[in-house]
DNA sequence: GTACAATGAGACAAAAATGTCTCAATCAAG
DNA sequence: CTTGATTGAGACATTTTTGTCTCATTGTAC
């Protein structure tokens, strides 16, 4: 049967989150199919990744849209705020379960990360927004709040890759830690 | 003037730090001499990386001696084990400022690794005896708080790669924030 | 000044992955 | 069944980095 470009895609995310430098051979072998015919999909490996990062920033930006943090940022209201935070961060969790390999992606395309920035920057308003709610403690800075998502995105990606902690108890160790801390 | 062993790892320290995929051409020439002097010294990138990772990993063994983590333990004594807690805390931001990019490093051998895992046993039984002090809440699994400071490592080495966060801020944001959370 | 060690520059082969290409086999549509 | 498209297997050249080696040069100790 053939192998259409969503399952080929679906195998390279899956392979890459469990090895994150494999080889185009590898990936070819994960998904079941020839070198030859990922190179027909994929002109090259570069390409492949490129592919799998718009996903991973068109999810992002999905997830801060249904989370509807930009009419949380306009409106100001602390409940919406507090809403769209919480759906913000489960989204997270959500794209890293399925991207996450690309949290520490050393080499990836100047204009993904670009855009990477620009969406990013949403966030730091929509966290300083949060900040001006009350939601979040002032005293740090909403960059650094950023940060501190993600880096406790790049623990729960471990985390899971390690079979440390189970899937479920995910969203409430992240969005525990995350507001509260571990005291 | 003659470029002695320890200035080579320095500055392979440095560059490692802002371009962790550099070769060896790349390192020798930040380090300012030939390829084959590099290569002299060390037989191979694997082991230079080694070498550097080693170090780290003595150096996280030695925070944690000098942290008293074993004796607070054993003591079961809380404001030993907080004083403790406080000094581990601090020195894995200095050994983040100077090995962070082995914190994403991908390709570490695999007795490296094994190492790193025992050290960080110590960590996760001196992190379950906070626990039991009532100085970090006991609804967290154990290990999954070491992995909420690692990730934190994380968020504080890219923060100031991309200068985000002054350095003299650094240690105050990371201890606020794992023990209290952005709330 | 001489001798010895370390260095830099560069040539070189080897390894590993990439990307291209061909060809025969398979599969699906008509 | 026949045709046309897609695939797998593998050969191939290319690229990049690695690791080795040589040789002339530098510099340092004696």
């Amino acid at each position: 049967m053939a192998v259409s470009r969503e399952q080929i895609i679906t195998a390279a995310i899956r392979h890459l989150n469990a090895a994150p430098t494999a080889s185009m051979a590898e990936i070819a072998a994960a998904a079941g199919i020839s070198r030859a015919t990922l190179h027909r999909h994929f002109a090259s490996r570069d390409e492949l990744v490129t592919v799998l990062g718009w996903r991973a920033l068109e999810d992002w930006q999905r997830v801060q849209r249904e989370a509807g943090i930009a009419e949380a940022v306009a409106s100001g209201d602390r409940a919406l705020l507090r809403e769209a935070l919480q759906a913000l961060l489960h989204g997270g969790v959500a794209i890293c379960h399925e991207h996450g390999f690309l949290l520490t992606e050393r080499a990836l395309p100047a204009d993904l990360l670009r855009r990477s920035d620009e969406i990013e920057e949403h966030e730091v308003e929509f966290l300083s927004a949060c900040q001006r709610a009350g939601l979040i403690r002032a005293d740090l800075p909403p960059r650094w709040v950023s940060s501190v998502v993600f880096g406790l995105l790049v623990a729960v990606t471990e985390s899971v890759r390690r079979g440390d902690v189970a899937q479920r108890d995910v969203p409430r160790l992240f969005l525990d830690t995350f507001l509260r801390g571990v005291a």
